[in-house]
DNA sequence: CTGTAAAGTGCATTGTATAGCTCTTTTCTG
DNA sequence: CAGAAAAGAGCTATACAATGCACTTTACAG
């Protein structure tokens, strides 16, 4: 997933659960300028900082091997 | 994944394909430093410094929903 | 259109990730 | 055991992530 997609993810998960800005920041205890700096592609999270975000969405983050190319 | 698990998948790699930090920090872009903090749990990297390193280890950061939780 | 809530932005401060250099420790192989 | 390679750690400088506060813009209900 490229930086992008992963911002998607966390924006519609975040609108599917019908949370705003303010209460996942509160509720992930990442500070509200942060989570709006990431939302709008404007940051670099830590890993920390993206998996307390990520985990109050029920969401999780994963290292997998990349779709084999071989006959992509 | 939690942090531990996410090394562990980068060092498992690494070792498989047979690099080393130092080739692996080259080829990444990363600083060797920074990926000696990261491989022995010291650090708490960028997203962007996690993916440069997943990238040239052909692995990919992803973010998905938690095996459901509604009955844990 | 108006008011309100949510989202986005500028500015400033503080903490820490990044990175290079050097040195120590660990892990192999012969 | 000896030597070498790889991994880990101390010290330091710099860049930038995290954060709060105040203000602007956007979205939407009435």
């Amino acid at each position: 997933m490229h930086f992008t997609e992963l911002i998607n993810a966390i924006k519609e998960r975040r609108n599917a659960l019908q949370v705003t800005q303010e209460t996942l920041a509160e509720l992930s205890g990442v500070g509200l300028r942060t989570l709006k700096q990431f939302e709008s592609g404007k940051g670099n999270p830590t890993l920390k900082t993206l998996q307390k975000i990520a985990d109050v969405l029920g969401m999780e983050v994963n290292l997998k091997l990349k779709t084999v190319t071989r006959n992509k």
